[in-house]
DNA sequence: ACCATTTATTGATCTGGATCAAAGAATGAG
DNA sequence: CTCATTCTTTGATCCAGATCAATAAATGGT
C-alpha cells in the first residue's frame, strides 16, 4: 500500500514526527486523519480560541506560531505558553469542557482541527494511540513544571537565557536555524511568560548583546554564543 | 450485589469520589481495584519515589501528605507541589517512563499504587476510565498553569493567601475543617513553593496575623477572616 | 508615502523582597 | 528529660527588578 497516494493531512505534512501522529504506524496515522483531522487557517491576531468556549476539539499546530494566556479577575494577564508547528494546544480544556486560557495566533498560521471525541474513540481502538497520548498530557505537565522551576528559581537574566536556548532548541528540531530567531511575540508577551516586566526584557536583550552573547535587531536575534547562554543556566551565580 | 461485602481498597475508601475513581460506577471501581491497587504505608520523611527512579506506578494518596520537588543541577529546588488523601503523584513520569522529581511524605502516610501497564490495559477496556484519566492529567495542567499564574503576576503577600485559600479549601472537600490548619511543611517548603523566601513567608504570616486574617502558632493555622483573605486575590491593589 | 498607533530602548529613581544576622521555639534521638 | 538539631521569627541592610518617564523605531491602515 502506498500512502502517499492517499489524501492525507498528516501523510505529506513534514512536522508529523513532531506532533500527535509521533510513533504510529502508516496505517495509524491514515487511520487518525481520515477519521478526523481538518485544516483551519488563522490570521494574525485572530484568536483559534478564547477562555470560556465550549471544548471540542483539539489543534495542533500545522505551521505559524501561537501564544496561550490566562486571563485574571483583575484583569493580569499571564502568558502561559508559545506553540510552533507540530504541539497541540487545548489540553487545558479537557478538564472541564471549556477552554481555560485564550490562544491567539502570532502569524498567519494554520491548525490541524482534531474533534476530540473521536479522537477518544479511536484511542478505544488503537492503543498505541491512547500511550502516545497520555504521554503528550504527560510532557505538556513536564513543561509546565519547568517553567515552575524558572518562574520561582531563576533570576531574570537566566530566565530569559533559558528562554532563547529553550526558543533555538525548539527551531533546530524543526529544521529550522539554531542561531537565528525572528521572535514572534512582543517584549510585553516574553516578560508575561518569565514573570518579569518589559523594561527588564529590554534591558537584557541589550546587555546580552553588549556582552557578545546574541546580536539584537528588533526581533532578529541571531545567538552568538550558545555555550556562554548556557553557562548562565548551569550556574547558580 | 452487595460491593460492600467485598474485598476492595476503593470501596471502603471515604475519598473514593476525589480520587481515581472519580465518576467510575460501582462496577468499574471494583474492577479497577481488583486487578492493580496495592496499598503501600510511607514513613515521614521517606521517599515514594525519586528523580530518575524508573516509572512503573502512578500513586494515589490515601492518607496523609506529600511533597513533590525537583532538582536543578546547580542545586536549587523547586517544590512543584503538596498533594493530599486523593490526589495523584507520578503523573509527569508517563512522559518519560522515569520520574522527574522527588515524592516525599510530610507525615506518616499511605497510597494506593496502581501498576501503568495494567492500568493502561483496563482503559482500553473502559472507555469511561480512560476518559476520566484524560480529565486528571488535564486537571493536573490546568493546576500548573495556576501556579504559573501565582509564580509570573502576584506579589508575596497575594500568593501566601492563595496559598492558604487553595489548602483550606482542599482540606474543606476532605470534611476537614476549612479554618483550622495544620501545615505539614516547612516555611522553606512554601517558600519554594510560591517562589518567595522563607524569611518572607514567615514575616507575611506574621503581618497577616497582626491584621486579624489568622491566628499563627507554628504550623497551627487558623483561618479568622476568609474574606478577607480572599480580597487580597481579587484586587490588584 | 504618510500618519497613527503600537512596540522597543534607555535613563532615573524607588521598593518589595532578598540577604545577613542573631535569638527563640519546636522537635526528635538517646 | 536533656541536648543537639532543625525550624521560625524578627531586625537591619541591600539590591534586582519595578516603576515612571521620555524618546525612538516599527508596523499597519488609508
Amino acid at each position: 500500500m502506498d500512502f502517499s497516494e492517499l489524501k492525507s493531512v498528516c501523510y505529506g505534512c513534514s512536522i508529523r514526527e513532531l506532533c500527535l501522529p509521533e510513533g504510529l504506524t502508516d496505517e495509524e496515522v491514515l487511520l487518525l486523519d481520515q477519521h478526523m483531522l481538518h485544516r483551519v487557517p488563522i490570521r494574525k491576531g485572530d484568536p483559534l480560541y478564547r477562555t470560556g468556549d465550549p471544548f471540542k476539539s483539539l489543534y495542533a499546530v500545522s505551521t505559524g506560531f501561537f501564544k496561550t494566556s490566562i486571563l485574571h479577575e483583575d484583569g493580569r494577564t499571564q502568558v502561559t505558553g508559545f506553540q510552533m508547528a507540530g504541539e497541540v494546544l487545548g489540553l487545558d480544556a479537557i478538564s472541564t469542557d471549556h477552554h481555560l486560557c485564550d490562544a491567539i495566533a502570532l502569524e498567519d498560521s494554520a491548525v490541524c482541527e482534531i474533534d476530540f471525541n473521536q479522537f477518544e474513540q479511536l484511542g478505544q481502538l488503537m492503543s498505541n494511540l491512547q500511550h502516545r497520548f497520555n504521554k503528550t498530557l504527560s510532557r505538556e505537565i513536564v513543561r509546565d513544571q519547568g517553567i515552575m522551576l524558572l518562574l520561582g528559581s531563576m533570576r531574570a537574566e537566566e530566565r530569559l537565557a533559558a528562554f532563547l536556548v529553550n526558543l533555538a532548541k525548539r527551531f533546530s528540531a524543526r529544521r529550522q536555524s539554531a542561531s537565528q530567531l525572528v521572535l514572534r511575540m512582543t517584549r510585553e508577551d516574553i516578560g508575561s511568560y518569565l514573570g518579569i516586566k518589559l523594561e527588564t526584557v529590554s534591558r537584557i536583550l541589550s546587555r546580552f548583546h553588549d556582552q557578545q552573547l546574541l546580536e539584537v535587531r528588533g526581533r532578529h536575534i541571531r545567538i552568538l554564543d550558545p555555550l556562554g547562554l548556557n553557562r548562565l543556566l548551569n550556574s547558580s551565580a
